[in-house]
DNA sequence: TTACGGTCGGAAAACCTTTTCGGCCCGTTT
DNA sequence: AAACGGGCCGAAAAGGTTTTCCGACCGTAA
């Protein structure tokens, strides 16, 4: 065998322990992990050994007997790392400095790098697996047969027989239409995203009933539906403001589409937040942090949405499955672009 | 044994394959394995069996005897996952649909949790181990004595016997300089990011050598450094107009920079690009796509990077390692920024 | 009929760790 | 003095796969 590169020596095993310490490979083993039928002078002069040579056990051998390998995979489609990177590090979070560890793959939203992503995954015997969708819209199940368990977050399963975590896009929506009517706006516009994603669609629903209990109308009459981008939100900014002058709040369907608004209004003369509140979603710090005024937005919670995800997915491999869909709360974090009326 | 949750059977084995095709399970691996001392025959109907059981062969104990799990870990810093997510994409692609997989896992710049990374991943036995940096500063080394092959990528290590691949910043600094000079621009200016970032001070270097080769002198005297940010973006634009209002190009250390840039010409009046070109930083889709008017900026090419790291790191881990530090050129995106004048 | 070469299948070792069970030794009790 | 019990340690099996080596069998040539 060769030896690999910047390596030194071969990476030393138990026996070469045992061996170094003059005691069996099972008193070693027994010694490092702490079984208690081994004296404590033997066990110093193991575990004194086992440092001298740096010994690190094999993780191979150790599951391929206990047939766990404390290992989660965490299969993503996001293309920018947006969603993902905040997820496993929930899900890092969650499992801790114990003995799993998380590892990140990316599918690409191809589903025959999926499948590839899966097989490897699970020839490698994963104890489970968490799924994160492209988009927030249901997405096909790996299926039912799989020899692990699956937990789908961000993006739900089609199947009601998987557990899926999804944000509250509802809530998210009233939660900013609730805010904006505390700050004392009336004539709220809503500016959506594009409406073949049902978050677009959600955060309407839950804008109309929160207009609805306050009994309220919707500025512009309707909401506006277009594309997740900055130009939308200009184009549709202009458009509202046009038709619908008087407009004192803008929730917009994402923090790009309010980046856009905030600069229509901008260059329309509109003072934020004087003369109109603005609100995103998805509190993208880059977007919403540096955007002038800094942008209040809805957040939805990734990092607990990936801590909750592991939880779900160690309670099942523990054997206690839950399945059906769970909705996560939304967060409003408040900045600039909506300090309250004075 | 508990089963696992949406689990069916026990997965499949080799000796259940070799006992449903009636073989041994010697015969079994080599039908498989593509090994040719079993008939076609033979071979056939294992093949079936195996395909019946939807058998996978257990990567832990092929890994445990071959002494390599085809298993990469990719260690990153990165806390949005902006850099390191084409880094991943990139070393997937490199390694393509062979037999080696790529992890991420994320260490979020603590030292702490970087080593229980490195320690987990070389339990695991993993092949080799890219590691992306925060920062493309220099980044401590992991250290010469490591059992697996390692390639910094972004930050380059400390260490001069390591491998390290970064991008070519002052290459890029030049290439946006000399972008603008093409599209006839002669009164540059250069708005730099934080010049405690190696990069930041680099990009200058380019930006004066291009200068200096067409004999021109940086517009506004000196760069101008501060943070990565928009707001440092807009800051520094209005400092440089009010000081050389006739600059008619500015060249931003980042995109977010650049951002910044191009709101405040917009706010002084100036048009983008008739009176002032801009040139960011980073490609970052988001932001140079989404700008009014579309911003030119530099690409450093990241998946690119991941690519030629999983190369780099599948020779050392085939014996024939390298060290040093290798540049890799940037590449300019032309936008509506700097339609070249008419 | 015997010897020989080639083809194909199987037994067993190896990879490394954990755990069970048996055995040894020493001290204590009857 | 004999028996018993407790404290420590080691032998061995198990986990799933690959590979080496050996043996069996068949057909052909002498």
């Amino acid at each position: 065998m060769r030896t690999p590169t910047g390596a030194g020596q071969r990476t030393a095993t138990l026996s070469d322990v045992a061996r170094l310490a003059g005691v069996s490979i099972a008193t070693a083993s027994k010694a490092l992990n702490g079984r208690r039928q081994v004296k404590a002078e033997t066990r110093a002069k193991v575990i004194d050994a086992a440092e001298r040579l740096s010994f690190s056990p094999n993780a191979l051998a150790r599951g391929l007997l206990a047939g766990r390998t404390g290992t989660v995979g965490l299969l993503t489609s996001d293309l920018e790392g947006r969603f993902s990177i905040p997820i496993l590090m929930g899900a890092e979070d969650a499992f801790g400095s114990g003995r799993t560890s998380v590892f990140l793959c990316d599918a690409r939203g191809d589903a025959i790098r999926e499948q590839h992503h899966v097989r490897a995954l699970l020839s490698r015997r994963v104890d489970g697996l968490i799924v994160v969708g492209a988009r927030p819209d249901p997405r096909a199940s790996l299926g039912p047969d799989l020899p692990v368990p699956v937990v789908y977050a961000y993006a739900p399963s089609e199947s009601a027989d998987d557990l899926s975590l999804v944000s509250d896009n509802v809530g998210g929506g009233r939660m900013a239409v609730e805010h904006l009517i505390a700050c004392g706006r009336r004539r709220i516009a809503h500016i959506g995203g594009d409406p073949t994603y049902g978050a677009a669609r959600d955060r309407t629903v839950g804008v109309l009933g929160a207009l609805a209990d306050a009994g309220l109308e919707l500025a512009g009459g309707k909401p506006f539906y277009g594309t997740w981008s900055e130009a939308w939100g200009r184009g549709a900014t202009r458009m509202l403001l046009e038709q619908t002058p008087d407009v004192d709040a803008i929730f917009a369907g994402s923090d790009q589409i309010a980046r856009g608004v905030l600069d229509a209004l901008h260059e329309l003369g509109r003072d934020v937040p004087r003369d109109v509140a603005v609100v995103g979603f998805d509190n993208w710090e880059a977007m919403a942090a540096n955007a002038r005024p800094p942008l209040t937005s809805i957040d939805i919670r990734l990092e607990h949405l990936g801590r909750i995800a592991a939880q779900r997915l160690a309670a099942a491999i523990d054997g206690e499955p839950t399945s059906g869909t769970e909705v996560l709360p939304c967060r409003l974090i408040t900045r600039g672009s909506t300090a309250p009326q004075t």
